[in-house]
DNA sequence: GTCTATAGGCCGATAGAC
DNA sequence: GTCTATCGGCCTATAGAC
């Protein structure tokens, strides 16, 4: 095999081991972060000695930006699997992408996890450009969908779409970062089902919680 | 002063050289986390030597546990400086509370991003019970109030109260820990004042963005 | 591609002088 | 209450055999 070690490169095919070292180290990054894991850790986890990371990754930091490019890409493939049939005069394309959206998060729990740590880090290093541009992909694909249904007048133009989008997106993301306590929570019912969840706030979004006498 | 050492007790009077410390160790601790943080760069930035942080705390964990437990009291006394006008019978005390907790969220933000690391590990150890019991209270503040405007007939009875107040709680705390996302971000012009994102924020909640011809 | 062994440094924490 | 000096351990990373 001439491949350049160091795989940098994860497009091409890795060996059984270096994906075995992706795997366990997504999880336990995921789960604490970058700095309260260790190469030791990976190496009994997966199996393998600390060395064989070193083999294949050229550094803890090289290692680590491997899984959370890994988990940016899975991240905004499902951004690009929401179905989005486009003639159809109605909310349903901005209702299907909050929903699909919320079931790609806890879908892949790990990479959202994981994008989530970054964001929080304030290095300017590393991959906090990267866990931001996922974002703001995100952001962007809301906003669009938001000004299609103002351009149909099915949303009051008078709205900044860029707030309704980050309403959407961020609605989203902090029922997933909040699921952990949700059940230590008095009167939380909705986290049960996700799907409803998304149901009922898009409900609530559209038309308002006021009561109009 | 026969004071005892190892001050857990953190309503009595501290030391200068001890106040010095807890204030540098809730700033890199916020910024960094845990374990991105030595004792050695408190005891630097502190201008103090390392072996006098253990003199004031008797452990890095106790150090941790001292700085996030202020930070927690911080954040309730902020809940309960919140005006709560009572026999005002409009949405006002909601958002009040919604525009309140957010500048609370923004003037301490230390305090808010020690509770968010502690939300975002997974260890049931340390002060994650601390973090999610101030995160409860705000919540359950807000379901009340949301309790409250419907016994006035303020807001539709169908809408559950709790979704409600997870929403509100969710889009301040959705917004503190996005700010810095937000500059690189286009189109987003209601991150400069947050009063007017708090207002846009809640007319939109209260009226809904569907336009109905 | 995988291993054992180890280098070299920083870690949290302690001992003990002042 | 503050310091210097130090301990034992774990860290990232490398050397080199197989």
């Amino acid at each position: 095999m001439a491949r350049p070690t160091h795989a940098s490169d994860t497009n091409t095919a890795l060996s059984k081991g270096a994906q075995t070292i992706l795997e366990v180290a997504e999880q336990l990054f995921a789960n604490n972060g970058y700095n309260s894991v260790s190469i030791n850790d990976i190496a009994q986890q997966a199996g393998v000695s600390k060395a064989n990371i070193f083999h294949h990754f050229k550094s803890k930091e090289g290692l680590f930006m491997a899984v959370l490019k890994i988990a940016c890409e899975r991240s905004v493939q499902a951004l690009d699997a929401t179905p989005s049939q486009s003639p159809v005069q109605s909310l349903d394309p901005l209702r299907n992408f909050f929903s699909s959206n919320l079931q790609a998060l806890l879908a892949h729990p790990r990479s959202t996890r994981l994008i989530q740590w970054e964001l929080l880090m304030n290095s300017e290093q590393r991959g906090k450009r990267l866990a931001e541009e996922v974002f703001t992909e995100t952001f962007n694909r809301v906003v669009d969908l938001v000004r299609d249904a103002q351009s149909q007048d099915l949303i009051k133009s008078e709205i900044d779409a860029s707030l309704l989008a980050f309403l959407l997106v961020g609605i989203n993301g902090f029922f997933f970062e909040t699921r952990a306590v949700h059940d230590h929570m008095p009167g939380i019912e909705f986290s049960v089902s996700p799907d409803d969840y998304s149901a009922a706030v898009f409900d609530l979004l559209a038309h308002g919680f006021e009561k109009t006498n």
